[in-house]
DNA sequence: TGTGTGATAGTCT
DNA sequence: GACTATCACACAT
């Protein structure tokens, strides 16, 4: 699912404007044998998102400061979930600039928590239905482009860091720095 | 382009 | 009470 949701567009909508962007940047999260998940010690209150259907969307809250999104990807009572960590912008920029108070485009959205914010995604929609096609959901481009995908580590974790399961479209410059 | 560090609050032990 | 799936800024190179 990682690697399937590169290349992809990442809809957001507000009333009448809508946010888009290409899916450049994703991590792959497990459950009960995978020691980075947020899973891996079981449901919680908070990751029971991840314990409940696919497609939908698992938000949290981290560092005190910053939503981080993911899509949840196996069936009700397995644990597992996609991070969207980068994304390049497509559409509703100027929006975007606003809501992360910067004029640089690489700034928006090069980062889990940055995309968060230029999204406007917050625990408002942990548990949201993306198959509805509403508010957040997922859609083909209008232009595809072929491109190759890059493996690594993944980044900000301890334990589990030796999984290469962090996947990014190759040389895209709106992949995250770290 | 890379390193170091402070900000800040929810979650789990 | 420790830890965290991060970011922005200052400063060095």
């Amino acid at each position: 699912m990682a690697k399937d949701l590169l290349g992809k567009v990442l809809v957001r909508r507000l009333g009448a404007t809508s946010l888009e962007g290409l899916i450049v940047e994703t991590e792959a999260y497990r459950g009960y044998d995978d020691a980075a998940s947020h899973a891996y010690r079981g449901p919680t209150l908070r990751n029971q998102v991840m314990f409940g259907e696919p497609g939908h969307a698992y938000v949290y809250f981290t560092y005190g400061m910053h939503y981080c999104l993911n899509f949840t990807t196996e069936p009700a009572g397995q644990a597992g979930a996609v991070l969207l960590r980068a994304v390049q912008p497509v559409k509703g920029i100027v929006e975007m600039k606003k809501r992360r108070g910067t004029e640089r485009v690489k700034d928006l959205s090069n980062g889990p928590a940055k995309l968060t914010q230029a999204f406007a995604v917050t625990k408002a929609l942990n548990g949201h239905d993306l198959t509805l096609g509403e508010r957040l959901y997922v859609t083909e481009p209008f232009h595809p482009e072929p491109f190759s995908i890059s493996a690594g580590t993944r980044i900000g974790i301890k334990a589990g860091g030796e999984k290469p399961w962090r996947f990014f479209i190759s040389d895209n410059p709106f992949v995250s720095k770290r």
